[in-house]
DNA sequence: CTGTATCCGTTAAGATACTG
DNA sequence: CAGTATCTTAACGGATACAG
């Protein structure tokens, strides 16, 4: 399991507010706008309109939300350019990049995959 | 992106077509309980109420939905045994067994910057 | 034991409008 | 441009009951 057996404490509540947190961890970056907003960023720094356009299908709650979540993380940084319209660009830090390295080999495997994953659906909804 | 670039075809509405179903594949795999349940699988073959154990919080529903998923997608295989009681065994497929070793991979990545995780959130809260 | 179906509350998520 | 807030609808997800 994820959330399992991590070192550093000797007491029992501590290890299960650690997994619990572990857990949290998890929920929060296994969901696809989270991760596709990583990827986006994997390529480089980019501003809230930017990321709108490149996470295809994002509604502009949904992408904030995300963008707060990651942000609290301390996977993606905000910065904000005090010009008049607004600029603010999001950049990945360094935990938010090695994740993202991690995202690339899922979607490297959906690449790989893709005809195995069609024909075993043709052949399940048959 | 991951849902671009697909190569093998020369029309233009085959590669949009290749491109919707990659992002479906993503959609159903980058989801908290799907990972859960690859990752447990990953360790051996498990009966559904194994499952039930293993993945901890998930709900009888959760489960069997998530399991028809990937049995769809054939990541996961449903092997029944008519006993009775009914024995039902699952097995990651090689895909599935693919797709763990990134799954993998993120939790290794959970542990590793999990204390940074928690300092990013204690400042942000703040 | 495993699986399907139903009910029902909670949350997710789109649309829209408004502020700095 | 970026962000927040509100409203509404749809989907998620848990609990329960029942069938093979």
């Amino acid at each position: 399991m994820v959330t399992k057996r991590f070192t550093g404490s000797s007491d029992e509540a501590d290890l299960r507010r650690a997994d619990s947190l572990a857990r949290e961890i998890f929920s929060d970056v296994a969901n696809k706008w989270a991760l596709l907003i990583i990827e986006a960023l994997g390529e480089r720094t980019l501003r809230f309109s930017e990321l709108r356009n490149e996470v295809e299908g994002i509604s502009h709650k949904m992408l904030t939300q995300n963008l707060r979540m990651l942000e609290r993380n301390g996977l993606a940084e905000r910065k904000v350019y005090p010009t008049v319209p607004p600029r603010v660009e999001y950049t990945l830090t360094q935990p938010g990049q090695a994740l993202r390295a991690t995202v690339d080999l899922i979607c490297g495997w959906t690449h790989e995959y893709f005809g195995h994953i069609e024909g075993a659906r043709r052949r399940f909804d048959a």
